[in-house]
DNA sequence: AAGCGAGTTGCGAACAATTCGCAGTAGTTA
DNA sequence: TAACTACTGCGAATTGTTCGCAACTCGCTT
């Protein structure tokens, strides 16, 4: 037969749940669990919230998605495959932008040379003000 | 009369409860509401959670606290007047490190040319691993 | 010095977000 | 197909934070 799906590489069952999360995540860019549950829930009505959690936490420990804490409380997951890019958290209006991680190259070689610290840029929040709500 | 008080000066009033959740945040750099609350309670037994809670916030609307998200899930307060340095959070150990803000000057100066974001500098969280938890 | 009114505090309940324990279900492997 | 065990659903338990309300007290005014 054919390659094994993704999930069987990384020694995970295939459930219909944890697809949906999957690629639910995959869909959404960046979600908090609860938005999660609430795409999943569009084909797939009887899931349960601790089933999000709990396939969100398993996917986040085989490395196909991640999770930063983006401002207030809650964690906001996305794919691994989308880590290319830092986030700017506006503080005004609670937006999400992206740059690529190149404008923090220089940066992240600053902390690593002077600190020994290794910056995660993938785990990377950043909070500011949008262009939009400088105005 | 001599000059007012610094809560005064904000226009608001001074209570035992209020300065002392003020000075447990400068004394402790940077903590968390439960923390703050511990340190207070070594001299005031009695204050309240939601009392620490509220002062925090009133705190930090007249400017004299800021607070930042540094991982989990909680809040994290530090005095105003320590708002000279980065904090690095590393993920591995949990520990909170400093950096002066010099080092991400241009990364900051970047994000503002290149995408009209200003990056609040004193609200900043930096996810990595520490020099000690790299070996 | 006494009194008043608004800002504050304590306390317990209300909430929201997340985690856990358990029993039943359903992928996988042999 | 049978058996093993991961996974799901569900409800309860936790944890962290906010709210409503009555009592209190800070700071101003008489």
């Amino acid at each position: 037969m054919a390659e094994k799906h993704e999930l069987h590489e990384k020694g995970l069952r295939l459930t219909p749940q944890r697809e949906l999360v999957l690629s639910a995540v995959r869909a959404l860019g960046h979600a908090t669990p609860e938005e999660v549950a609430e795409k999943v829930r569009q084909t797939h009505p009887g899931i349960n919230l601790s089933t999000v959690y709990r396939n969100l936490e398993t996917l986040e420990n085989v490395g196909l998605v991640q999770h930063t804490h983006l401002g207030h409380g809650g964690a906001t997951y996305h794919a691994a495959e989308e880590l290319t890019h830092l986030h700017l958290v506006c503080g005004t209006c609670g937006s999400v932008g992206d740059a690529p991680i190149d404008v923090a190259a220089n940066f992240v070689q600053n902390l690593s040379d002077d600190y020994g610290f290794k910056t995660d840029v993938t785990h990377f929040a950043i909070y500011g003000t949008c262009a939009a709500c400088v105005k």
